[in-house]
DNA sequence: GATGAATGAGGATTCATTCAT
DNA sequence: TATGAATGAATCCTCATTCAT
């Protein structure tokens, strides 16, 4: 029986989205702001932040280069935003998942494949930039997000420690899955004829909590 | 009883570099070229490729960035080289390790602490980038690169076969594998009072090969 | 008595121009890529193209070198685009004042005094720059000047062999004025107290179409 | 009947170029130093002077570049030396050319021809840079030239000094046909179907000097 | 909010030239 | 004489950022 995936039982993305905009906890996807944030998100996951220029960022949403400054500080502060609103976004989704899983493997489960919807942009582009361009951040931007990401961690390690993991050492458990599953972005294709994300997830499961 | 890190009963780092170099198949470290490289691997991996500057190469070995050319002939080449010298080195040091194993699991177990000590610039400065910067290199270089590689992950996939690995696809294993360790760069530092390489290395094979 | 010289009876340099701005074939020699494109015409003729840096182009109309490629991908884009505004002006003026002739021979000397104001930069500057420069241009930049340098070029045909030229072979005799005219860019001074341009002209009108 | 070229009656260009170098005014293309200018002259001709690098001169004689400067003191040295060397020959060959033959007439379409033998590589590589590069050379360097040039142009004045050129002015005669010579090597092809050099210098002379 | 021209510091790269070996 | 590593100034070009309109 195939099992279900993630959003089985959840508010939709949409829904989620919207929900958290009204909250004014995330930006309309459909401002201006909202936009540029979406085309940044997706450019330097592609490309790099280095080698995607704020010209091509504008130049995705049809404006100049010079007006994106009337909605972001520097370029850097784009890179902050984009992470931030993805980890915002990334802890309620997580959260709604873990929520809706009745058994501690099923929390694990969900943990993992809700992260590798991030990662592959199927919930929302520009997860994996967290990991792939951290060090593209300066330190007090990297605190900013830290912040915000702590509760996402702090769902991760209680999940794991409920699990059954071996090593017993959730801390590391989930750098390590960290690891190799924002690694995945950079050859998992969900529309190869290979692997599904949710067959993908359930392996990682395999060998993360045997049995 | 502790157990012992790859390097027992191997040649040493040096005298395994000393022989690449005879052979000609690695470039002479103290050679004006090979000090550049080790310059250029130092600085990709700690600040990025993009975020270096061939100014900053050229002055970490005393010269002026124009004479970068002579032995070099662009930037990208000189990540190119890096990783390839990089990968020429790390598949003669895994081959090295694995045949100085004498169990499937010490052979798993060696392959994990030796990809960690690369990782780690233990054995040889640079390992991380061939991960982390992959994308900064052309498709041409991309090939000529993983020309090289070729082996070393067939040592990987035929290691990860003969270990009794849960999932049962060797080829998943290794990528799952590769994206935690070269993660661990992010997090790791082998200084300090916490866990040490080996050690970090039996965790992983706790859990990627359990028992 | 003194003959006329072409401008007679045409509409003067600057009221073409102007008309050729207002089609929009010619860039506004007051905008800010018309002033860059005289400035360089200047510089290419007096230094060449090679000897000529984007700085020094840059500083003649006060503005800074970065500033240039708002205005130009290249620096061959800027010798491309004077070499296409100098053919389509020289072809205007010429065609202008091929109308303005009377008889065959009126024609050709129209067209020798035509290309001689051109190459000494009394109508448009720039011209001389056609032949110094060619080689600068690459195969694609070349097309796309000879295209709007076609008719140019068939207006003389037409002329030479509508006048009494000897040698029977209207190609011919172009290619040798055309290098014969050309050269004089290095060694004729309109300033002088010798010949007039237009006595220039006379003359080479006697050679060429004797009687 | 077929006219004959300039050569008949001549010593050959190479007996010629063998007694100019046996009388220490011209280099011997066998040493190093003939041939490094032998391979600059054809570089400067194809390509230009800005666009040859000394590096492309000393490849093409199998040398390295820094070894080019024990030849010579610069790079306007190596032009200077080529124009020299391709001054002296021209003379002594034009000497020779008007030399042997008879009427004004013959002598002037000596001239043309072994103009054009020079100009387009059949006698020595490099004449056509004397007028193309002509700007690349210091005040100096065009002095030196020009005290050795001196007498091929006293040559060719007197010859048209001597034959029946319309317009009576020898030294204008003189620098429209060196433009118009000159400008050929842009467009004429001694190798193709078409016109032969002796074919042009007839069709050049009959314009030159009718009748 | 948007424009687009301009900035200006900094980027990689080129290349004639030098010089110890 | 030749080498080849190094120089260092200059080159074209990039790009985040500013600001008057």
């Amino acid at each position: 029986m195939q099992r279900d995936a993630v959003g089985a039982g959840m508010v939709s993305p949409r829904q989620l989205m919207a929900s958290l905009v009204a909250e004014g906890v995330l930006t309309d996807p459909d401002s201006p702001r909202g936009r540029l944030l979406n085309a940044a998100a997706r450019l330097f996951e592609q490309k790099g932040f280095a080698r995607t220029t704020v010209r091509e960022i504008a130049a995705e949403v049809g404006i100049l280069s010079g007006s994106i400054f009337h909605h972001f500080a520097s370029k850097e502060d784009i890179l902050c935003s984009v992470m931030q609103e993805v980890t915002v976004y990334a802890r309620a989704r997580m959260a709604s998942a873990v929520a809706g899983a009745d058994s501690p493997r099923e929390r694990l489960r969900a943990c993992i494949l809700c992260e590798l919807e991030a990662i592959h942009g199927l919930a929302v582009p520009g997860f994996s930039i967290l990991v792939a361009e951290w060090r593209s951040l300066s330190a007090d931007s990297q605190r900013s997000v830290l912040r915000l990401r702590d509760e996402y961690e702090r769902i991760w390690l209680e999940t794991i420690g409920g699990a059954d993991c071996p090593g017993g050492d959730p801390a590391l458990t989930r750098r390590l899955l960290l690891g190799a599953l924002s690694h995945s972005h950079s050859w998992f294709k969900p529309k190869g004829r290979g692997l599904s994300l949710v067959e993908l997830a359930d392996r990682v499961l395999l060998i993360f909590a045997p049995q």
